[in-house]
DNA sequence: AACGCGTGGCG
DNA sequence: TCGCCAAGCGT
């Protein structure tokens, strides 16, 4: 175990002192469905315990530790993260160093993840812990649910994992295994649905003590066994449960509303150079991605007229949620009076640049040839 | 409530 | 190449 933290830490007994699970003791009979949750749950539960990953974060229940495991496994892949994760909690293995380190700093280890939000928000909470928890990771539900970037999902992971509290997660695994589970076609994101996910996988995980473990299995199957495109039936735990499979109709669960097209957008940036160094500014505040460096641009800043017919040095291609766009770079030699810092390559290693602009910046020349090439 | 936000992998 | 997808959140 490399890391710092209070890793392994077994799990303390005050976590179980809490009022659960409730026994649903009334006269009213549980509906169906709720019956065949609880039924599931000693399945998936021996089911993780023979088959869940060996994650980094999995071994430990340091609570800022999976914080940071949930904000960067937000829309990304286990794969991606892991690295991202190892090198985090080597730079900043607490909450207080998160709060006092530079805030570039913060989006130069962010850098590539993506979804760069998530990053400032990291550091606003653990600010927020500072001055309203006293440094220590807040241990309830509703407080940890309070914290900038942290909503209704990672608030229950975070409460169920490291906590071990009764506290229910929907993500899209949960959505996924729930809806081809009890066979639901509607739009998992309509608010009936959506009401009717969140109770089923609280009963779920106030059917067992183990909340940490049943939550986990749930996303873990979700990951490794019920694909979006062709799950692996024929290795899960609940198949003989589950009407997706019974109806033959695992690909049309869950519904998926069409996505919004994309737009095409072309911006374009300037190289300009100046002996072996090479002009790049901060995106100012207001922008998106406010904080990271790139090279000047007529997005954040005013175009520079260019000779007609110039033809780009570069282009680099990249989709955001609405927008393809194209990056096409310019030599410019004389630039009007542009704000910025003239960088050299090695130095270009250390500034946070978005993914997006460092493949842009790999695929132009070097500085000191600007004057061949600009001629 | 619908939209915007990054990136890399996959068929 | 293209569209879809991955442990969502804030507005």
């Amino acid at each position: 175990m490399p890391l710092s933290t209070p890793a392994n830490r077994p799990c303390n007994g005050k976590y179980f002192d809490n009022p659960f699970p409730v026994p649903q003791r009334s006269a009213v009979p549980q509906p169906p469905a709720q019956r065949k949750a609880r039924r599931l749950v000693p399945r998936l539960l021996s089911w993780y315990g023979k088959h869940a990953r060996d994650l980094p974060w999995r071994r430990t229940r340091d609570p800022y530790a999976i914080w940071i495991s949930e904000i960067m496994l937000q829309q990304t892949q286990v794969a991606t993260v892991i690295p991202y994760w190892e090198r985090w909690m080597r730079a900043l293995p607490t909450v207080n160093h998160l709060a006092r380190a530079k805030p570039e700093r913060v989006l130069k280890l962010w850098e590539g993840l993506g979804y760069y939000s998530r990053a400032r928000n990291l550091q606003a909470a653990a600010n927020q812990i500072l001055k309203n928890h006293q440094g220590q990771f807040p241990n309830t539900p509703e407080a940890i649910r309070a914290l900038p970037g942290i909503g209704r999902y990672t608030a229950g992971a975070i409460s169920s994992i490291a906590f071990n509290l009764p506290e229910p997660i929907v993500d899209g695994n949960v959505i996924r295994i729930l809806t081809r589970l009890f066979g639901r076609r509607e739009d998992p994101k309509a608010k009936v649905l959506q009401n009717e996910l969140w109770s089923l996988a609280e009963t779920l995980v106030r059917s067992t003590e183990d909340c940490a473990a049943l939550n986990q299995a749930l996303m873990e199957l979700g990951a490794t066994v019920c694909h979006p495109r062709s799950p692996n039936c024929k290795d899960c735990p609940v198949k003989r449960s589950c009407t997706a499979r019974k109806d033959n109709a695992t690909h049309l669960i869950p519904t998926a509303p069409p996505r919004a097209r994309t737009e095409a957008r072309s911006i374009e940036v300037y190289w300009i150079t100046r002996g072996n160094r090479i002009l790049l500014q901060k995106r100012p505040k207001g922008f998106h991605n406010a904080g990271f460096w790139e090279l000047p641009n007529n997005e954040t800043g005013p175009g520079i007229p260019l000779p007609p017919q110039s033809e780009p040095l570069t282009t680099v291609r990249h989709t955001i949620t609405k927008y393809r766009i194209q990056l096409m770079a310019y030599a410019v030699t004389k630039p009007r009076a542009l704000k910025g810092r003239w960088c050299r390559r090695d130095e270009l290693e250390s500034l946070p640049i978005t993914a997006a602009h460092r493949k842009l910046l790999r695929q132009l020349p070097a500085p000191n040839e600007a004057a061949q090439t600009t001629a």
